[in-house]
RNA sequence: GGUCGCUUAGCUCAGCUGGGAGAGCAUCUGCCUUACAAGCAGAGGGUCAUAGGUUCGAGCCCUAUAGCGACCACCA
């Protein structure tokens, strides 16, 4: 016989070693899961294909927790539905980011050489920001291979390679010849900073603490007569080209018609009647700048009116008054209010606030401007995208966010395409260097179709980076080769995975365009996630510098534990809030899982005799195990997991992730840990061989069960343990090629585990008793089980029931023979349970507390007499509800009835 | 101005098609029981924002109100 100190040391030569350490083994799993090409589909054609197109990140971006909770829940979908058998692709990429590279590449040049756009040429500039790429284009990447992502990197795009740039081209030039591009002189949003248009989406509404300004307009030949017109911008009136007023406005009548003189510029203007004026407003007169102002301009075109630019990209203009030329347009307001409270014009100021568009990459106030631009023509390709949702054959999750979808479709106006900026792709425009006939062309023409002259040059603008994102469903796949083998295998794709701030931007571009392009929806579901806040509930932000860096977290507790952090407790769409307690629970059920493992391997008997149960008593093709093979407690974590297994599938099928992982959870600390491995040990302790070869089986199996399920969601820790579990499939060795756990349709151990659950309840209750009196572990009592039906099942369970119940014997007879008086009784559907343990209670007290035990079942037993005398009830309600508290009913009579003997006795 | 969401334990959040309120953390009480003290066993703590309504029955459905938040919107 073994002593148990040499046995332990045995035991733990064979087991998991160590303590918890995600650091020591999560970056070693993750580079042979690479090397050995997981992640990789097998392009087998027998296998159903799943898709997702990781939504690219700019090149030279860093990992953030928007990032990691994004990419979390896609790694959880592709590792589930490789599990599943499917032939999964995860495509990764960056993205090249027009503005926000652009930016970062000058400000970098001018830090380090002191030059700017002005001073290079468009070639030397590239070469640069190409540079610039190369250098901080793996970052990202990197980050994502510590979170655990399996994507498979031989695919990684991005979004300025040879392909996609041609796919651009070639969406240019199909929606150019479909006449849905046009050049055309519009206003635009101009952003005097970042000195480019943007589009619509790209501008972002403020409040401002702003002022009015009223300033009048003498009536030209009327003396000492004018109209007062209110304004926020008043640098912008030396663009006015007319006041205009409310047809119906009583006050303005006979004003309308007449003309008035626009101060400073000294010039004369109409004063005209347009609907759009909102009489409360201000004092019912609007100067009317149409260069600058969008409903100006509308008014303008209304009436004929001329258009006078006042900002040349963020300047005034020469030729307006010389004293201001060149200055920026904030710093003219003071002057000009200025001048016009000298000349006498400016009659009052008010405080208001006012609603100011930004620039959303650098956050300066936007300047609408007329300007010759290339459009894209939405209203069709957006009523297209739009009944595409409409038509259910694309699901939004949660489906509240389809709204947000339509609200920006339903009323889209032209996209803005073209871009004053080098970095992107340039617009495939050629213009005829003597006649100035455009062509669009996939590279220069040689002919002039119009003239015959061979010179030309291309448009100097390049294209909205959502331009090209728009086609990242299909253009990574090869399109616009449509033979293309992963174009035909993965397009369309299958979910796409974002936050909801970024729907407009490129959810229905990609929905408009590839529509268009490909005549297919690239995706038929979306699944939208909130965004990650800090502790306080605020967006996380570089100005704020309320960041949280995800590798950080990764360094101190593990991307499981990052992982784990994100989701569990919540809801898919919902914001998170980033709370550190999260990373702590996530850590706990890890290093939990560790321990659990370390336990069953240093436990274990030889694998052969373990692999050979298994084939001996479980059938293969059914999963049903032989008739005997199995004890009731382990029917019942059976009966458990198989239950686990059916609800976690929907819950992940229905991406109810958060749902999934706490239920995961939930089984193995709290059913399978605090349950089961205690219930099982003495059984292990045992001499009996045959005994321990059972518990190992049933540990092992079950955990390695639990391991697949936990994998999407904390693959490094699942894939390191299961490595020294013992598996019954060699596959298994792998978790993440390994099956997808399947549960029977028909609970084979619904009755036992019946049992085992009312074994648990007096288990809790002994417990409790104990706790009440605080009675040391140590002192044991005996227990004595009063039944007629179940002698069998408490026999099975005798030894977990003893150690878990603390009692030093278990006594089984059918009625309360030789039960000593004061026996504490627990009261079971069909069991009582007796604790002789009257030598350690004080009996006055425990009458105290069996008063107490009575007063709440009195209130429990009228509460189901009254719910049952409730007509209404009976009549209406499911039977199964009304059988449901007849035997609540019933019990909580019988217990009440146990009560009342013990305190008469 | 329009639309949408949120309001549940001290804190952060779950709660499926309506059927006796849950988790994690925090607090309190016992336990160093040979996988785990980052643990085990217990306990306390909630008029489910407010007011109506539907229903036999409402955290859940309907209406209104309040507070917070988001998105959209051209009111100078």
């Amino acid at each position: 016989m073994n002593n148990p100190e040499n046995q332990t040391k045995l035991n733990q030569a064979k087991g998991l070693q160590g303590t918890y350490e995600p650091k020591n083994f999560e970056s070693e799993i993750y580079q042979e899961w690479e090397e050995k090409g997981y992640f990789k589909p097998s392009m087998d054609k027998t296998k159903k294909p799943y898709c997702i197109m990781m939504p690219p990140p700019n090149v030279t971006g860093k990992l953030h927790m928007g990032h990691a909770l994004d990419g979390t829940i896609q790694d959880i979908l592709i590792r589930f539905k490789r599990m599943q058998g499917y032939d999964t692709l995860w495509l990764p990429g960056s993205d090249h980011a027009a503005i926000a590279t652009e930016v970062k590449v000058v400000e970098k040049m001018n830090k380090e050489e002191g030059l700017t756009k002005a001073d290079i040429t468009r070639e030397e500039f590239l070469t640069r920001a190409w540079a610039w790429t190369k250098e901080y284009g793996g970052t990202i990447q990197d980050q994502q291979r510590r979170l655990g992502c399996s994507c498979d990197w031989s695919r990684n795009r991005f979004t300025m390679d040879e392909g996609l740039s041609e796919a651009v081209t070639e969406q240019f030039i199909r929606l150019y010849e479909k006449g849905l591009i046009y050049k055309g002189k519009k206003m635009i949003n101009w952003c005097p900073s970042c000195h480019t248009t943007i589009s619509d989406a790209e501008v972002e509404h403020e409040e401002e603490a702003s002022h009015l300004w009223h300033i009048k307009y003498p009536i030209v030949g009327e003396k000492d007569r004018y109209v007062m017109v209110a304004t926020t911008r008043p640098e912008t009136m030396l663009g006015d080209t007319a006041v205009a007023v409310h047809p119906n406005d009583k006050r303005y009548q006979n004003l309308i018609g007449k003309k008035c003189i626009l101060p400073i510029m000294n010039k004369e203007i109409p004063i005209i009647a347009d609907e759009f004026v909102d009489q409360e407003f201000g004092t019912g007169c609007v100067k009317l700048t149409p260069s600058h102002d969008p409903n100006d301009y509308q008014a303008a075109l209304r009436h004929n009116l001329p258009i006078v630019e006042v900002f040349d990209d963020s300047s005034i203009m020469g030729n307006l008054v010389p004293e201001y030329q060149g200055m920026k347009a904030i710093d003219a307001r003071k002057p000009i209010v200025e001048k016009l409270k000298e000349e006498g014009y400016l009659l009052k100021i008010e405080d208001y606030p006012h609603n100011v568009g930004k620039c959303y990459r650098c956050h300066n106030t936007i300047e609408p401007r007329i300007s010759e631009q290339w459009f894209v023509s939405m209203k069709d390709l957006g009523k297209t995208a739009a009944d595409a949702v409409r038509n259910d054959e694309v699901k939004f999750v949660p489906k509240r966010y389809e709204k947000m979808y339509f609200n920006w479709l339903d009323n889209i106006q032209d996209w803005c395409i073209s871009r004053q900026l080098w970095w992107g792709h340039r617009i495939p425009a050629y213009y005829c260097d003597k006649c100035g006939h455009i062509q669009i062309a996939r590279t220069m023409p040689e002919v002039c179709e119009k003239c015959g002259d061979t010179h030309f040059h291309q448009d100097e603008d390049s294209l909205d980076t959502w331009f090209s994102s728009a086609l990242w469903p299909f253009s990574t796949l090869g399109w616009p080769n449509e033979n293309e083998q992963d174009y035909q295998k993965f397009y369309p794709t299958n979910v796409l995975v974002t936050a909801y701030d970024i729907i407009t931007f490129w959810v229905s571009r990609m929905m408009t365009q590839g529509i268009e392009l490909t005549g297919k929806n690239p995706f038929s579901d979306v699944l939208i996630h909130g965004i990650i806040r800090d502790s306080q509930g605020r967006k996380m932000s570089k100005s704020l510098g309320n960041g949280i860096d995800p590798i950080e977290v990764i360094e101190q507790y593990g991307a499981d534990a990052l992982r784990f952090s994100v989701l569990s407790g919540t809801t898919m769409g919902n914001d998170i809030r980033y709370m550190p307690e999260k990373l702590e629970q996530a850590a706990s059920f890890a290093n939990k899982i560790w321990n659990a493992a370390k336990f069953i391997t240093m436990n274990q008997v030889e694998a052969d005799e373990i692999v050979a149960f298994g084939k001996e008593n479980k059938d293969q093709k059914t999963g049903e195990y032989r008739e005997g093979s199995l004890k009731i407690e382990d029917k019942w974590i059976i009966h458990r997991l198989q239950k686990l297994i059916t609800e976690v599938t929907i819950n992940i099928e229905n991406y109810d992730l958060g749902v999934a992982l706490d239920k995961i959870y939930n089984f193995i600390w709290n059913e399978f840990c605090d349950w089961y491995i205690e219930m099982v040990k003495p059984r292990l302790y045992s001499e009996n061989q045959e005994e321990k070869v059972r518990v190992g089986y049933v540990l092992n199996e079950i955990f390695l069960s639990s391991m697949k399920l936990l994998h999407p969601f904390m693959p490094f820790i699942t894939t390191k343990i299961s490595k020294s579990l013992i598996h019954m499939q060699p596959q298994d060795a792998e978790l993440i090629i390994s099956q997808w756990p399947e549960a029977p349709k028909t609970a084979k151990y619904e009755k036992e585990a019946k049992t085992i659950e009312k074994l648990q309840q007096i288990i809790v209750e002994i417990r409790n008793i104990r706790a009440n009196r605080n009675i040391h572990p140590s002192k044991k009592a005996e227990l004595i089980f009063v039944t007629e039906n179940e002698e069998q099942s408490i026999w099975e369970a005798k030894d977990f029931l003893l150690k878990l119940g603390f009692g030093e014997k278990l006594i089984i007879q059918k009625d309360k023979t030789g039960i000593k008086e004061n026996a504490i009784g627990i009261l079971g559907e069909d069991i009582e349970v007796y604790l002789p343990l009257e030598e350690l209670v004080d009996l006055a007290e425990e009458r105290k507390r069996l008063e107490e035990e009575k007063q709440k079942l009195t209130q429990e037993v009228a509460r189901c007499e009254k719910m049952l005398a409730n007509p209404g009830f009976v009549s209406k309600a499911p039977e199964s509800k009304i059988k449901e508290e007849k035997e609540k009913l019933a019990r909580y009579q019988e217990m009440l009835r146990k009560v009342n003997e013990n305190l008469g006795g």
